[in-house]
DNA sequence: GTTTATAGATCGAACGTTCGTTCGGCGTCT
DNA sequence: AGACGCCGAACGAACGTTCGATCTATAAAC
């Protein structure tokens, strides 16, 4: 039985709370009594509430930098768009509170959304406009697709895909053996098709 | 100069700043205030600040309900999924507060969740899933395609990206003429395609 | 090796502010 | 005269923050 220092336990349960409430509906009181901790010790570490969201907002949003990493290592356009999938796919299902801190800045801008959020979501959707203006040009995907349009509906699909698997509480049930499926069936907007 | 009634000043002003921050994040007086009237107008019209809340949202939701008149309408698959994404565009188009409260409902649900707002998501959730069944009965759409998926994947995609142009204030400058392109490229999902 | 000093972690009480709600009264119509 | 729309003051509760005191553990001094 180690005991973690107060300082993580806070974040901890700050990620867990705010993910479910927000900034405004979660209080220092609760936040404390969930960390079995004194209200003071918000301020004592992060200086205020806010910087405790600050601090867990940061550290939510530190895996969209991997983006380059998986850009350096895939070449191929649609090789690439599929590991984008699988990353994303991986990402959520790792932690089931990201998509709801991303929806909801999105929705509900924070004054953290534009110094913390937007830079990092920035850089993936232009990171996946460039790969898909690359696609067009090897001729593999279709000529009518706008790049940044693109980028936007791959991503959306995606994550209000799992924002539905959240809000009915199927998260945990949806497997990796389902990532295949979804996975082809995403990338399908981008190949050439015949419209019926 | 006509005067507006009180009630309907603070259901138009509660709808523009719930949307824009949530039900926690507006107090009774930034409303009063707003809606040039005085704190006690909304325990008296409504009972609360969650009164009020729950009536906009019921306001906001309303629509929802034309997905049955429309379903009636058009019999095709094909031509009905159009016809969902023409009629989604021109509901955001018209109120571009309606997202904000559905998106924000879905992440971090309110007490009004439940009762006022899953019960017509759903309603179009299944109509589409039956819609899609019924597209692959007739060979339209492709074999593989999961019906309730594909209609959460529907409604991700069209939300999200009207999400994406929210957030970047590009929401007027979307214009009904680039509707056309966007239910070409949403609908090539269903129709039989040619993976690359 | 014991004592002392010092810095960091933790606490609960208290402060001033803002919150949502209530209530008595005032004006304006029917 | 009675019903309704409306107001501002007042209430208790909850909010986020601050502050002085206490505890702990390591370092220094003897």
């Amino acid at each position: 039985m180690e005991k973690i220092d107060g300082r993580t336990k806070l974040l901890e349960v700050g990620t867990r709370l705010f993910a479910e409430r927000g900034l405004n509906g979660v209080s220092i009181r609760e936040l404390a009594q969930e960390a079995q901790t004194s209200i003071s010790m918000i301020s004592y570490y992060f200086g205020s509430k806010e910087g405790l969201y600050a601090e867990v907002l940061r550290q939510q949003f530190a895996s969209f930098k991997e983006i380059h990493q998986i850009r350096e290592q895939v070449e191929d356009p649609v090789a690439m768009i599929e590991e984008y999938l699988r990353w994303t796919f991986r990402r959520h299902r790792n932690n089931p509170h990201l998509l709801r801190f991303y929806t909801s800045e999105l929705t509900n801008p924070t004054p953290f959304f534009e110094p913390i959020v937007m830079p990092v979501i920035d850089e993936v959707i232009v990171a996946m406009a460039e790969v898909i203006e690359e696609g067009k040009k090897r001729k593999q995907f279709r000529e009518d697709i706008q790049p940044t349009n693109a980028a936007l509906a791959l991503a959306g699909m995606v994550n209000y895909f799992f924002l539905s698997l959240l809000a009915t509480e199927n998260l945990i049930n949806h497997s990796p053996e389902q990532d295949d499926q979804l996975v082809h069936q995403y990338l399908s907007i981008f190949t050439k098709g015949v419209a019926a």
